[in-house]
DNA sequence: GGTTGTTTTATAATCATTCTCATCCGATAA
DNA sequence: TTATCGGATGAGAATGATTATAAAACAACC
């Protein structure tokens, strides 16, 4: 693990974090889970280190990691369901920041490519695509 | 209004579902709205017909269309946060009924393609793209 | 080592969604 | 028409994830 903790030191003086005991572990945890995991299981894991780590500090920490590219969300959709009564076959554009959705058509996807790479016996009979980057308005802000 | 009035209970009669005036209505507002609205904003909008809906109805019957295939969930990911240490880039495989979510490499989307496709100013200099289908798992249940 | 501003903690608050259950409605049988 | 039955609805409570708050602890800089 030496090697996480000389990288989570370079990160963050690099993104100008404060190097603390818990985002170490935090940060660690993530990288050690090696998959895609919730704040609860990340606050699970970091608690056989630290027991009396708050499930806040982990969601801040996570929140803050996310903001300056440390980690990746992986559900980087709006926080409440959206519905979509268009059932002709299209794709979404959203926007990672303010989570808007566009339509968008046309085809950018290799599907046979696609399936080849696909693990075995997952069903791409109807697939939806969603790219997610940032829409103009979010990245004439930033 | 006419024709979504007879498509709804076309649809409804074909799933199985009693046709209800509240249904009619939750239907037809998403099918009016022309874009990805949230069960609050459609409950909003069936209010001006029906004043005393309930909530709770808007969202029983989204979720009765969504499972039958009449509408579309936009955001079909685990209704809690995922965090994902891996930044080299690589994209996501998510099973639409069970949320698990699958690293998937290789080169299957045409970016030039895409861009061409996609409105002005849209920043998709760092893409991610997520593929929706059925897991192996639960194609098999189904 | 002291000061200052940030981080952590515990807890309360919030928000979306689901559950509960009493009531209602519509279809069918009598 | 009336009685019955099962599913649908409505009001509000319950749940679960996440965020806000404010006091105590800590890291960074001098």
């Amino acid at each position: 693990m030496r090697l996480t903790h000389e990288k989570f030191r370079e990160l963050a003086v690099k993104h100008g974090l404060a190097v603390t005991h818990q985002r170490q572990v935090v940060y660690e945890a993530v990288i050690a889970s090696h998959g895609h995991h919730s704040p609860e299981n990340i606050h699970a894991a970091v608690r056989r280190h630290i027991p009396s780590i708050s499930l806040a500090t982990v969601y801040n920490n996570l929140r803050l990691f996310i903001e300056c590219g440390m980690l990746r969300e992986v559900t980087p959709h709006a926080t409440t369901v959206r519905v979509d009564g268009n059932l002709k076959p299209h794709h979404h554009l959203v926007c990672s920041r303010c989570k808007s959705v566009q339509d968008i058509e046309g085809e950018f996807v290799d599907f046979k490519r696609l399936s080849r790479h696909a693990p075995d016996g997952f069903d791409l009979t109807q697939p939806l695509i969603e790219v997610f980057g940032l829409c103009r308005r979010c990245r004439a802000k930033k």
